[in-house]
RNA sequence: GCCGGUGUAGUUCAACGGUUAGAACGAGGGACUCAUAAGCCCUAAACAGUGGUUCGACUCCACUCUCCGGCACCA
């Protein structure tokens, strides 16, 4: 039987476009969960969108849209990246807004509340006059609204449903003191044991309905809705039919004793996943994450991206331009798989150029050309085995490029071995010893294909397809200048 | 401010208490031609600073400087 993998991406919100940090994200997660069913797991592979909440609700409100009608447009641009990136055949896309998730959300809160972990308090809204919005703490400079600092900031009462996070101090202590791997990288996991070893305070989950109706119901309370944080993270376990099909569930989220269920997320989200989210699972009597593995930020020209400096990098046009395998390429191999990456355009295109097009389209190239030429017909396509420790090791400590090192390290020993034994020579002086030896080439071109099905899925296959029909590939990544 | 990390060739990274500190990209040169003016070979090029521990430090310690992250309701 097939071991089951669970592995999800966070829900990128879906107040804009998708850029490229998300793209880094999901590519990732999609170079393991291809990984893993390359090795024979049984892959559950999940992503989607968070759709609720204040800023969608406003943001929809401005367009003049209904709220329903703009996740929908934003969903659909998100459901694209599967074939802009080449994703996963198997992926799950879950939506907050799909019926099976809101009920999920509500039997969750159900259990959370039985456990004696939520309570109504009175909550402190700082309201702007001026901006006629609420503010959190994070807007305000000195207390004040920044854009209408003359006004003094407005505390309005509301009563909300609370988490008692405080509760959860010590057993996520305990937690993280049994779990020695539970976060990845280890700096990330003491970030987070430090936050949690501070102290915890008890955080909102819910919000008025009359002001923000964009959410979850509470169950058997028609006035609140479920705060957005809240809702969101109960998609891991939704999107394996929580609470309505146990056996899937355990299969892929897994059991207390054998929790499975891996996530990756943004730098941004280590506190999110890694402490609230937990406190919630044991809350509600469910499994805890298995792992959380935490990728850092990609930065243009060494500035932090953001909407307001304009330099917001997109996937979807440098897949227009060079292909999704090489913007895949590009993500797994020169992005580093923890810390904050610089992209350049001029980066970018070095890249393509040094590994795709001079290195392995070029060797394809030449070694299918001698191929197609002078061997009677397709090699004998080698029978499947192991994968070095050089490939594997790397893999599994989720050091993407390092595994693509060592890829490159064989097309590169593939090269200096054509220029050392000249088949294209040989083959004039000795046609036997000639076509021994391409065929040689083509079966190494192989095991370098298979290697790359975790990075570059459509690269694989071409190249195998190639290998198979013994024909030259069509210019699989064209120089550009 | 407190806690943690970082600083290595032009660039992105690697390494180890001890032979000439590795690699890739980029740069310069060379011989070749099967291939996408690609590939191969060769060359130049670096340990932030000061002090200390040690027979010996890039590696350990202290301090200075650089840069980065965390320090709760922004998802």
């Amino acid at each position: 039987m097939q071991k089951p993998f669970y592995l999800t991406t966070t829900l990128p919100y879906v107040n804009a476009e998708p850029h490229i940090g998300f793209a880094l994200e999901i590519v990732q997660a999609d170079a393991i969960a291809r990984y893993r069913a390359l090795m024979g797991d049984e892959v559950f592979f999940n992503t989607g969108t968070d759709e609720h909440g204040l800023k969608i609700f406003r943001k929809a409100e401005e367009e003049g849209k209904d709220p329903q009608a703009y996740v929908d447009h934003f969903a659909a641009r998100f459901k694209e990246l599967r074939e802009k990136l080449d994703l996963f055949p198997g992926l799950t896309f879950i939506r907050t807004t799909d019926a099976k998730h809101k009920a999920a959300a509500q039997e969750f809160w159900r259990r959370c509340l039985a456990n004696g972990d939520i309570y109504k308090k009175d909550y402190e809204v700082k309201y702007c006059v001026g901006c006629e919005l609420e503010k959190t703490d994070s807007e305000l400079e000195n207390g004040r609204c920044p854009i209408h600092p003359n006004l003094e900031i407005e505390i309005i009462r509301e009563e909300n449903y609370f988490f008692r996070w405080s509760k959860y101090q010590k057993p996520l202590e305990d937690f993280y003191a049994a779990r020695p791997d539970f976060v990845v990288p280890d700096f990330r996991f003491n970030e987070i044991k430090a936050f949690v070893a501070r102290g915890l305070e008890d955080f909102s989950i819910s919000r008025l309905k009359e002001k923000m109706p964009w959410g979850i119901p509470v169950p058997d309370d028609e006035n609140q809705v479920m705060y957005v944080w809240f809702d969101a993270l109960i998609n891991y376990i939704s999107t394996v039919d929580w609470p309505q099909d146990r056996a899937r569930f355990e299969r892929f989220w897994g059991t207390q004793e054998a929790p499975n269920g891996i996530q990756v997320a943004g730098k941004d989200q280590v506190r999110q996943q890694a402490a609230m989210w937990q406190a919630m699972l044991l809350s509600a009597g469910l499994p805890t994450s298995k792992q959380i593995i935490i990728h850092g930020f990609i930065t243009v020209n060494g500035q932090k991206m953001s909407k307001s400096l304009g330099n917001v990098v997109h996937p979807f046009s440098l897949v227009e331009e060079y292909g999704t395998d090489a913007v895949r390429y590009f993500l797994l191999r020169h992005i580093h798989p923890f810390e904050d990456s610089d992209f350049t355009m001029e980066r970018f295109k070095e890249a393509y150029n040094a590994g795709l097009a001079n290195g392995l389209g070029n060797l394809a190239s030449r070694i299918m050309t001698l191929a197609e030429k002078h061997l009677p017909g397709p090699i004998e396509i080698p029978a499947p085995a192991e994968f070095p420790e050089e490939y594997t090791r790397p893999f599994e400590a989720y050091n993407y490029n390092g595994a693509m090192e060592y890829v490159w390290k064989r097309i590169q020993e593939l090269d200096q071995r054509i220029e050392k034994e000249e088949p294209f020579k040989l083959i004039k002086t000795d046609e036997a010893a000639g076509k021994k030896l391409i065929a040689e080439l083509a079966t190494e071109l192989y095991w370098i294909a298979r290697m790359l099905n975790p990075f570059m899925p459509a690269t694989n296959a071409k190249l195998k397809e190639a290998i198979r029909a013994n024909r030259k590939p069509e210019n699989l990544f064209p120089r550009k200048d």
